[in-house]
DNA sequence: AACCTGACTCGCC
DNA sequence: AGGCGAGCCAGGT
């Protein structure tokens, strides 16, 4: 098992209508330090459509600005739709949405 | 094979 | 309070 991997089974398992953030991914395969491997890992997304890389947000909810489907606005979009709420155009509303506790795979 | 870079986060200045 | 460097992994040059 890949570090790659364990970051695709983690973000898979995050719930519909809620979302993780980096570093909660990266606590759930072993260290937060893995935080940027996290995104590096989404970013060469080899599974569009199966991994949910738009449950995860920055620490603060942000959505990441260079984003795979089409840009955080896309993103942001995905998430209202699961009933994901927003607290402004790019930020989730991380109190009420972020899962409390990320299963560790 | 070494070096650079990239969807992040945290600690120190 | 805002900026900078460090730590982690994989793939391309």
């Amino acid at each position: 098992m890949t570090t790659f991997e364990k970051v695709y089974e983690a973000v898979k398992s995050i719930p519909e209508g809620s979302v993780a953030t980096y570093g909660q991914v990266a606590e759930a395969i072993g260290s937060r330090r893995l935080s940027r491997v996290v995104g590096y890992a989404l970013h060469v997304n080899p599974e569009p459509g199966v991994i949910p890389c738009h449950r995860v947000v920055k620490k603060d909810g942000e959505v990441s600005g260079a984003f795979a489907f089409g840009g955080g606005r896309r993103q942001a979009e995905l998430l209202r739709e699961e009933g994901v709420g927003f607290v402004d155009e790019t930020h989730v509303d991380m109190e009420r949405y972020r899962v409390p506790f990320l299963p560790l795979v």
